[in-house]
RNA sequence: GCCCUCAUCGUCUAGCGGCUAGGACAGCGGAUUCUCAAUUCGUUAACCGGGGUUCGAUUCCCCGUGGGGGCACCA
């Protein structure tokens, strides 16, 4: 059997969002499960709506979902140019091939593929008015995942625009043809489609492809399928949000594809080996922020401490705090390693952390009402002060041990004295171990912190 | 309107004629704990409806209903 070539055709005229990178992860994960190739082709004939900018996004969005093409823009490959604008002498050559067998005709200028059969007219209510209906024998695709699917191609259809430029029908069957796409992996928005294709690929006496219909992904709220502009929906913004690529990938495949048995989150060369079409499911899946969430959380708890603290970089050098920053790396290392087993995700980091690097941080009116109310909160302060300048900085067991013995000699307990040296210390009531806090904060900004809320 | 397609907890799903209908997320309750998370234990919750086929249907068939997609000189 040949090798299985499969591809990622793209249109550079929007974002680029969680459906098409699904997509695009099937294809992948399809050549890398059978050993084959994942091709990237540009679609770009529609120059009206492509931009370079998109263009740059898809290549962005695919290298940092480690989605990596065999061939394609950039790494070129036996079957290039990948790009539709560029291989406009293929379609004038496969284009003639059609007219040699009379396949087309021109009318108003463009030209089109005729069907072949008897013609009647009749008329149509959806687009309000008269066409040419052939009666044409139904095309069969032999569909991976939905089984065998019957479509009657009925009319022809344009190939080529009147201002010369061929239309996306054409062209990406061309392109499969000669770039010797052996598997179509496709949203099923492509499946009404599939039938046009079939009748191309039959008139050019091509071998019709293996197709895969995948089901969409619907959007989380509301009716329909999720769209680019729907929340949640583009890459780039979890590339922003500091979500971690590994848990999209591993949240995507479950969207629609399972291993089996159990298991969810799972090696990236686990999901390769057990992937398969016929295992895709057929129905459409809606899109769960939450479940992502958590996927991504569970990555982030196992993240090593190098990409954390990179990743922490990105995130906290784009919230503005450069400066605090690089003053101190080693500090900086520390807040961060303190922080990762405690935060959801990446992008709490800013706010998370903002009271490790600047004496103007948030104090949460609504913690102080609650905190500073109760009991005599000054006393806990002073005596916290008093028990903390006899302490060891560096061991914040000790630090435990001597305010857990200064709770008991005043018959309260532990977190009677957490609440107010928290507040005092972060303005919050939320945060990372209390004394771990005070050790890499260190004695200075504890003990004038504790003070300066006793003086307010 | 026409064509294609799909249908199990709120959501993602397992199930491929006989199951106490399983798991995960979310929700709820408990444990743990210095807060918040994490963790852990428990728990609520589903076979769209109607006909068949069959000894027996979540499972097979048909019809409804509902969802999704398509019907361009967009891709």
């Amino acid at each position: 059997m040949s090798q299985v070539r499969v591809r990622f055709a793209p249109s550079p005229t929007g974002f680029f969002h969680i459906g098409s990178a699904r997509t695009a992860l099937f294809n992948w994960l399809y050549a890398k499960h059978t050993g084959g190739v994942f091709v990237l082709r540009i679609e770009d004939t529609d120059q009206a709506r492509n931009t370079d900018e998109y263009l740059e996004l898809i290549y962005q969005s695919l290298s940092w979902l480690g989605l990596k093409w065999d061939e394609g823009p950039k790494v070129g490959g036996n079957y290039g140019p990948y790009l539709q604008s560029q291989r406009a002498g293929i379609y004038k050559e496969y284009l003639e091939k059609l007219k040699a067998t009379g396949r087309t005709y021109e009318k108003d200028g463009a030209i089109y593929f005729k069907l072949l059969g008897e013609r009647h007219e009749v008329y149509d209510e959806h687009r309000k008015k008269t066409v040419t209906k052939v009666k044409n024998a139904p095309a069969v695709i032999d569909d991976q995942i939905r089984g065998r699917v019957e479509r009657v191609e009925d009319e022809d259809f344009v190939i080529v625009r009147s201002d010369g430029n061929p239309v996306f029908h054409f062209v990406n069957v061309v392109d499969d043809i000669t770039m010797n796409i052996t598997h179509v992996i496709r949203g099923e928005d492509h499946l009404s489609n599939t039938s046009k294709h079939v009748e191309l690929f039959k008139a050019f006496g091509a071998p019709v492809p293996s197709y895969a219909h995948i089901p969409l992904i619907l959007k989380q709220v509301g009716p329909g399928k999720m769209s680019k502009r729907d929340q949640g929906a583009l890459i780039e913004d979890y590339k922003k949000r500091g979500y971690i690529p590994e848990a999209i990938v591993n949240f995507l495949c479950l969207l629609g594809w399972n291993p089996g048995d159990n298991r969810e989150k799972m090696p990236i060369e686990d999901i390769i080996k057990l992937f398969d079409l016929p295992g895709i499911n057929q129905s459409n899946a809606r899109f769960d922020d939450k479940k992502l969430a958590h996927m991504n959380l569970a990555y982030l708890l196992e993240l090593p401490q190098d990409s954390f603290l990179s990743l922490a970089t990105t995130i906290l050098t784009r919230a503005n705090a450069t400066d605090a920053l690089l003053a101190n790396p080693d500090y900086f290392k520390a807040v961060m390693l303190l922080s990762q087993p405690k935060i959801k995700s990446a992008e709490e980091l800013p706010k998370y952390t903002a009271y490790f690097f600047t004496e103007d941080y948030i104090h949460v009116p609504e913690v102080k009402a609650k905190v500073m109310t109760k009991g005599d909160p000054k006393a806990r302060l002073t005596e916290l002060i008093e028990v903390l300048s006899q302490s060891d900085f560096t061991n914040d067991i000790a630090m435990e041990e001597s305010i857990k013995a200064l709770a008991a000699k005043n018959n309260l307990g532990f977190g009677d004295y957490q609440a107010v040296a928290r507040y005092a210390v972060s303005g919050t009531n939320v945060g990372p171990s209390l004394t771990a806090m005070f050790r890499i904060l260190g004695r200075d900004k504890v003990l004038n912190r504790m003070q300066k809320t006793l003086d307010s």
